[in-house]
DNA sequence: ATTATCTATAGATCTATAGATAATGC
DNA sequence: ATTATCTATAGATCTATAGATAATGC
């Protein structure tokens, strides 16, 4: 039963990478870790030779699906530097974004779920959002680097809280007009 | 045991409201349904006769929530026309808001919880939230009713954001600095 | 020999229900 | 007689742990 300590590491990477799905899908209540193990084909018990619990596994979950976001917002701030704020604001504010929470982001799928958490979870989701921040902020219109970075968080705040409410209409049309009208709004900034 | 059919409206009455507190405190899962009786000062299994199951009483406390959120967004429309919706703006974005979830905005500390929810939750917010921005678009500057519900919806969404990322900074300052920031942003508008 | 994973389970929850109880309202 | 509430519990979870197993890595 036993795997190589290359395989163990390998295998603690895929809870990771399976935990930031699902938490980010069903919640942090909503799956628990003997399915959350299943999912990644491990069993319950081996669990925690991996994590000294479920709320540090969150931590961790919270901690990658931000930097994957992270290195998204990277790259589309690489390849056209002029219009790389509109294409990170185009790419968060989409009916593909609210219908994909588990590959989303986790501050609008698990924010409020981590700040009733324990410090670990919440430092993880903090630190994230200050990283999201700092790669914002440059891309921002500005006389100086406070009014960048308070327009990066004016952004943030606003993509975030776009979809989250856009997540709550099961109606279509409802949900668009949502994302449509904060896109649009921050465009004409 | 058995009280009266008038004592009942209002027991059934104070579940709703201490339940609106409690879910928004700890959010649906961190709350359970022997718990919230007890904190009503009744009993486990009388909660039934109430209610069909928890999540419908999760639709009845979002209802709840949002109408007290609205009324207090008249109050503040009706005392300062010109001043309203700076007015209600000033009052989200506080520190005393992000500090006291359970008497807050439902949206921001149970909208991810209610939007992996069934349709009598989730239509109970999205109505709310249809309510608030009745309430704010007539309050916003724009050319037209068009602009001034984009607008409201964009005000809307950076506020909800606003709050949610606050959250996430037990540091009181850097808390304070995403509150500012989006307040000032809104303010520029 | 070490250790990553497994099986099995303890102990504590949770939602929901069944049946008893006792006060209301006819 | 009706019914709002109570006690007690069923049945299904959940996190975490203990001890067994078997393959790695010295």
């Amino acid at each position: 039963m036993k795997v190589s300590r290359e395989q163990a590491a390998l295998n603690r990477e895929r809870i990771v990478e399976t935990a930031a799905t699902l938490f980010r899908e069903r919640g942090y209540d909503g799956i628990g870790v003997a399915d959350l193990m299943k999912a990644a084909g491990l069993t319950h018990g081996g669990f925690y030779g991996h994590f000294g619990s479920k709320e540090d596994l969150l931590a961790e979950a919270c901690a990658k699906a931000l930097e994957h976001s992270a290195e998204r917002w990277r790259q589309r701030a690489a390849h056209a530097p002029e219009q790389a704020r509109g294409a990170i604001i185009d790419a968060y504010l989409t009916p593909r974004h609210c219908g994909n929470p588990g590959a989303g982001c986790a501050v609008t799928a698990l924010g409020a779920d981590v700040s009733r958490c324990g410090p670990a979870a919440r430092d993880a989701l903090a630190h994230g959002v200050r990283e999201q921040l700092a790669i914002l902020a440059p891309l921002e219109p500005g006389a100086d680097d406070a009014e960048k970075r308070r327009q990066a968080i004016a952004d943030y705040a606003a993509m975030v809280g776009g979809v989250l409410l856009a997540r709550l209409f099961a109606d279509e049309a409802q949900a668009n007009e949502i994302l449509d009208a904060v896109r649009s709004t921050l465009h004409a900034t």
